[in-house]
DNA sequence: TAAAAAAGAATGAACGTTCATTTTTATTCA
DNA sequence: TGAATAAAAATGAACGTTCATTCTTTTTTA
C-alpha cells in the first residue's frame, strides 16, 4: 500500500510540474527533463506513469478540467430556481478562476492552442452538462434568451477567462466589486428583459 | 526597386507561413526549417529578415494585430453617436473574426500563451485607443455602464474569440442570425438599462 | 566588378525516448 | 522474526533525431 501511495504522489508531482512549467514557458519550451527535474524524478520515470509527452499533457488537461467542473457544481442542485442556480454556478466559476488561477491559466492555454488531442478535449467538455441542463430549464421557462449554448457560454462564463488573464498580466485587479459588476453584465446579456 | 520588391514578398511569405504553421501545429511544433520550406526560402534567409525565431513571431503578432485594429475602425468616425459607433465597431470586429479567421486564430493563440514578448504584446494593444475613447464618451453620457474597460472588453469583444474558436473546431456555425443575437447580448451586458 | 542577397551544408545543443542497471518493495521460507 | 529472493519501480546514461543558428560559398543585382 505504501508503494501505491508513493506512486500517486509522484504522479501528482509530475502533473503539478507540467502545469507550472507550461504556464510559465508554454508547451514548446517545457521539456520532459525539466518536468522530471521539477518533480524530483528521473526523466525515465515519467514513462512509467505516462506513455509519452502528449499523453502526459492530455491527462493533465483532463485532470484539471475535472477539478474545474467539480468546483463549479459543488454547491448547485437541480432543484434550485434558474436564476439562483445560475448565480451560484457563475460565482463558483469566478471563484475558481481567481483562487485556482494556475489551473485556470493552464486551461486557457489548452483551449486556445492545438496542444491537446481532440478526443481529450471532448472528454473534458462532458462534465459541463449540469450547466447546459440549467440553461434548457431557463429557456423553457422564458427566463433565459432562446439562443445557442455556445452564445450563452461565450457571454457569461468565458469572459472570466479574459479577466483572469488580464489580472495575471498585472493589468487589472479583479476585486469583489468587479466580480459583482461582471456577474450583472453576464446575467444582463442572457436574461429575457422584464 | 526590384530588389526591395522581392524582399517584401519574401517577408510576407515568411509571415504567412508562420501564421499557418502556428495555427495548425502550435508554436512548439513550428520549426524554422518548416517555415522556410513553406515560404520557399532557405532557413538561412529567414535571418536576413528577422533576428531569430522569437523576433519573427513577435513581428508577425504585431503585423496581424495591426490588420485587426485597422479593420475594426475602418468605417468608424469619432463624430458618430455612441450606440451607433459601438455597433459599427463591434460588427466590423465580428466580420474580421469570421472572414479573416486565420488571423483571428493566430491572435487567440498569442493572447493565451507566453509565446509573445510582453513588449510586443503592449505594442499591439495601443491601437485599440479609439474604442476606449468611445467607451469614455458613452460612460460620460450615461449610456454605457461605468465599469472598467477590461470588463467592457470581456463582455463585448472577447466572446467573439470563443465563438470563432468553437466554429473553427466545427462545433458551431456562426451565421448572420447568431451574429445579431451575439450583438444584442454584447450590448445588453454593457448598456445602462432604460 | 563589387556588393548584396540567398543558398545549402554544417554546428553544437537540446529534444523525446529507450536501455541496461541499480534500488526499493513485497513475498517466501527457515 | 529474519534472511533470501523475486518482482516492481526508479535511475542515469545513451540513443538517434531535430532544433535554431551560423558559416562558407554561390548567385543575383547594381
Amino acid at each position: 500500500m505504501a508503494a501505491l501511495q508513493k506512486s500517486i504522489e509522484k504522479r501528482n508531482a509530475l502533473i503539478a510540474a507540467t502545469i507550472e512549467l507550461v504556464n510559465n514557458n508554454g508547451f514548446h519550451a517545457t521539456s520532459m527533463s525539466k518536468i522530471a527535474h521539477m518533480a524530483q524524478v528521473s526523466p525515465a520515470t515519467i514513462y512509467l506513469y505516462f506513455a509519452n509527452k502528449q499523453d502526459l499533457v492530455n491527462k493533465t488537461y483532463i485532470e484539471v478540467k475535472g477539478k474545474y467542473t467539480d468546483y463549479a457544481f459543488e454547491t448547485y442542485t437541480e432543484k434550485m430556481p434558474v436564476a439562483a442556480g445560475f448565480e451560484i454556478i457563475w460565482k463558483r466559476i469566478a471563484d475558481f478562476k481567481l483562487k485556482e488561477c494556475k489551473y485556470a491559466m493552464f486551461l486557457a492555454q489548452c483551449d486556445n492552442t492545438p496542444m491537446i488531442d481532440e478526443t481529450s478535449r471532448q472528454e473534458g467538455i462532458k462534465h459541463l452538462q449540469p450547466l447546459l441542463d440549467l440553461w434548457a430549464r431557463g429557456k423553457d421557462a422564458g427566463i433565459i434568451k432562446p439562443i445557442s449554448d455556445y452564445l450563452l457560454y461565450a457571454y457569461t462564463i468565458n469572459p472570466l477567462s479574459f479577466l483572469m488573464m488580464s489580472e495575471k498580466r498585472g493589468a487589472f485587479k479583479l476585486d469583489a466589486t468587479h466580480v459583482e459588476e461582471a456577474y450583472q453584465a453576464a446575467w444582463s446579456s442572457i436574461k429575457v428583459p422584464a
